[in-house]
DNA sequence: ACAATTATTTGGAACGTTCCAATTCTGTCA
DNA sequence: TGACAGAATTGGAACGTTCCAAATAATTGT
């Protein structure tokens, strides 16, 4: 139960140096003797000294104070959780630590954490942006010398670097995969039209229907909120469709469990009636019934990625923009209608590859 | 694309005041002039002044931060992800900001992270504690008047407070339905027998047992690894026992869903066959099929409950450590063989009561 | 109009660190 | 031995805020 805080100069009276030389054995400088160095590192571990970082990056004034920023829209959903914990893994072993705010889609939200995160002295931040965020929200700290990365959603007109998924390709090669298997009418299931992501996927789509030799419908083509709820709403209306589809690309995996849902209440088996396929490949993917045959974006290699990006611009001092989709596979499961019998080893995952049943 | 910095004393020279005036504005002193205080915060609107908190808690010693630290031994599972999401609310929603790190159970990474945290100057921790964790790991953080409280995962001889799940409860009520439902032999499978939960939850399945007036058998009792591949490999011994069970409680639902897999492998059904309860009610466990009864614990509720807990003893200077440990309440769906049959509207959960089918 | 209050405002002096320039200590070499 | 280079150390002065005591301005009562 010590009362005041021991400081630097605590140390230093006790050694016999002055503060200093203490701050230069802080700081690991090849100045300072390895006699002292040690006495010095002695001392301290007996007192019980804990660095001050506040102190110390008040004075090395806006240079680094280790601490990078993490805003994600939705740490509920598996997808972030991982995202987070590979950009935890990077900024960790750099010895930087990691605000972690969720914004749950407010925009109002997101702008306060981020201001509070910038009082807090960041050296750099990493968002998923809500939806409909400015992309002038983010103007004031890139002009403040603030890396910033963005991930999973482009911002279209923001001068920061970003790591996105090739959504597009993704969407080609799951089409390509149902065309292979026979499938004529593929629908093209859920999400919000008013996102970048969305429309980075319907193109997939498109073009993948087109690439295959199939006309493109519009009528196949049937938003819904990304969630469960509207797979369920979307898969309702496509059966409505007067020639109905026999296989559906989903925007995402929710989406798809929604659709699979949807199908069994009609009594229709997914997989075995109806091709499903989502998007991302949420753990939860591989441990359904039917496994759920998806594009796997690996978002904790995101994160890690993106941390490193933003790690190198920290440490260049100001590197510019630059933008990087990451690949995708394709990982064939049992929805699709595809993959082997069930069986117990669930979860095996094949690399795309069409082999017909 | 400002060189240096806006400060207090730009402010106070631009709005024509001392520096003295701008820092009661900004802690909202109500010995400041209407007049002043508004012009003041144009003149900080005006320039982009932002707060740099790193100084201010220079100033005000050991006070208050508004960083509090979050540790977790697994933030991949979306229990921890959840848990995680409600600490942010509460404490986002007091003006606080969190650190979050994530060990991985890695008892030297949460060493690190922690005195990370610690430099950073966090007002107070949330951690649940990475397997094996020594109790006198947060001695130091309490005896510096850091508040710690630790969630999910009890640390006996630590003198902080503590928040955890009625484990014991949760395992009563568990084996009662499945009694009510006429089992006779019920197994408790999965979980590492060194751990405190373990302890508390076979604690329950005991005395639940013999509430029943069912005999308490040793041989009943299988721990594995508390991952789905340990479920597995629970279920396959227990089905190899002479006499075998027709029930099992789960130590959590990752073990019940791996119990799930092997009984499929084995060519029983989930629920029709034999009845398996998970504990925890993670999000997979109402989207499973068989959607899976189980004990639900709210981890989200844990987290926002901690939070409070810490914030309570943050802003008391410094309160004694309290123990709760919250209710949980068990939610019948299929696995159980108790739920009515699979509809389209799975999910929906029950409250518990014994309506055999 | 004057003292007595009360309402505002204000210069330093901290807080714990790093940086700079300057100092003291070693040897070494002529 | 004295000068000199290099190694090792050191005393302030910052950094941007808050706090304190004290000063100034505005208001009141008489």
């Amino acid at each position: 139960m010590t009362k005041a805080r021991v400081t630097v100069i605590d140390i230093a009276k006790a050694a016999g140096v002055s503060k200093s030389t203490v701050s230069l054995v802080l700081q690991g400088s090849s100045l300072v003797n390895e006699g002292t160095r040690s006495k010095v590192n002695a001392v301290m571990r007996e007192l019980g000294y804990v660095y001050n970082r506040g102190a110390a990056n008040l004075r090395q004034a806006g240079a680094k104070s280790r601490i990078v920023g993490v805003v994600v829209n939705d740490l509920t959903n598996s997808f972030f959780a991982e995202l987070a914990v590979g950009v935890d893994m990077v900024v960790q072993s750099a010895g930087f630590v990691q605000f972690l705010s969720n914004t749950g889609e407010s925009i109002d939200r997101q702008r306060e954490v981020v201001a509070s995160m910038r009082e807090h002295g960041i050296s750099g931040l990493i968002v998923s942006p809500a939806r409909a965020t400015d992309a002038a929200d983010f103007k004031p700290l890139v002009a403040a010398g603030i890396p910033v990365v963005v991930v999973v959603r482009n911002l279209p007109g923001a001068k920061v670097s970003s790591i996105v998924s090739d959504n597009r390709a993704g969407m080609v090669s799951a089409v390509r995969h149902l065309a292979g298997l026979g499938h004529k009418r593929i629908a093209f299931l859920g999400g919000f039209p008013d996102t970048a992501v969305f429309d980075d996927r319907l193109a997939g789509y498109r073009s993948g229907v087109e690439a295959a030799g199939l006309d493109f419908h519009e009528e196949l083509v049937i938003s819904s909120a990304p969630s469960r709820a509207g797979g369920v709403e979307a898969i309702g209306k496509a059966i409505a469709l007067g020639r109905r589809p026999t296989a559906a690309v989903c925007f995402n995996d929710a989406v798809a469990f929604g659709v699979c849902d949807g199908l069994r209440a009609r009594r229709l088996e997914p997989g075995a009636d109806f091709a499903v396929v989502g998007f991302d490949d949420v753990i939860e993917a591989q441990a359904a019934v039917p496994a759920l045959t998806t594009v796997s974006v690996d978002p904790q290699g995101i994160g890690r990625r993106g941390a490193q990006m933003l790690l190198k611009q920290i440490n260049a001092g100001k590197a510019e923009a630059e933008a990087v989709t990451t690949a995708v596979r394709l990982v064939v499961r049992e929805s699709c209608g595809a993959g082997k019998t069930a069986s117990a080893r669930a979860g095996k995952s094949v690399k795309s590859k069409q082999d017909a049943e």
